[in-house]
DNA sequence: GGTTTGCTGTCCGAATACGGCGAGTGTCTT
DNA sequence: AAGACACTCGCCGTATTCGGACAGCAAACC
């Protein structure tokens, strides 16, 4: 199965967007994201690509502030407990923050918060799967697999009214 | 990926024959083989399939004594070791028998008698990749995955210059 | 306030177990 | 002597199991 994929800058970091051709299966934050895939020859840059047009409006919006939600399709890959977590994850309105325990407890397993912790970490669609809204209890933000510092930024991002100004400050 | 099938009579036992459409790719002797895959939902069966129309007209003179060699697209699943031990199996003659030990020394591992023994039994084309003409150094038969009586059957037809009789007796 | 402990799902490396062997003994028949 | 048989031990590639490590948290203790 051939990997679509193509880049896109914006004021927090280089973007690389993946997909099977339909729907978005990845989005990485780039210098040093971990899980990130290796990228291997069946591999191909597509930037034209429908879904890529459409995701790369939307993101750009949502760091100029213009956009809070989302409308993509999306084709997320992982085992059941993962997928229940990620789809729990679509649920944290912009701007607003849980814990992992909350989170676990709105996935059904009230006591795996760390089972959580690294389902979370291993969601392949950063940003759009909004895993940077998860905090620990104590309100430190304890991981991010994009950098603590860009899960931060994201999060000042999210809580400002200007928009898109907290990044080039 | 569809696997297709079908069933052959034989004056030894049934055979059934696996293929993907183009490549023979497995033959196991029907009541009690080791090692036969699972018959799941997605297996089609299909006996007008050109590969299976070759297959079942070879065996069928093989049987009767009057083929000693096969040829037949095959397309065998296994690890780099394993396919060495099948490739090598390949060139043993119709009628000959070898030691483990002397396979594992064409396989370039002399050593490794044991772990030929264990790769041997996973062929999964058996007849058309002779592994029943592999015995034990001190000549006894020592395993089969479709069971020692077979093993010994099958031995005995390739010895007898009058044939199948031998099995039908 | 700190520290410890138990509860979670997944991955990954290490350790283990398991054979379609074979060579080397030792024993017991003929 | 020489063969038949039982037993032990080293050898090898796989499959399976096992033990940590983690994007946490709360309760139970000093």
């Amino acid at each position: 199965m051939t990997t679509y994929f193509t880049q896109l800058e914006t004021p927090l970091c280089t973007l690389q967007l993946t997909s099977d051709g339909e729907a978005l299966t990845g989005i990485y934050l780039l210098p040093d994201h971990r899980h990130a895939p290796e990228m291997t020859t069946d591999w191909q840059e597509s930037p034209t690509l429908p879904i890529f047009q459409r995701a790369t409006a939307q993101l750009t919006e949502y760091f100029s502030g213009q956009r809070q939600e989302f409308s993509l399709p999306l084709a997320a890959h992982g085992t059941e407990f993962q997928k229940r977590v990620w789809a729990e994850l679509a649920q944290i309105p912009y701007g607003q923050t849980i814990s992992y325990g909350e989170l676990a407890r709105r996935t059904g397993n009230p006591k795996a918060s760390r089972a959580v912790g690294l389902a979370n970490g291993k969601n392949p669609i950063s940003i759009v799967v909004p895993c940077h809204r998860v905090i620990g209890a104590s309100g430190k933000l304890t991981g991010y697999g994009g950098g603590l510092a860009r899960k931060e930024a994201l999060l000042e991002l999210e809580a400002s009214p200007v928009g898109a100004a907290v990044l080039e400050s």
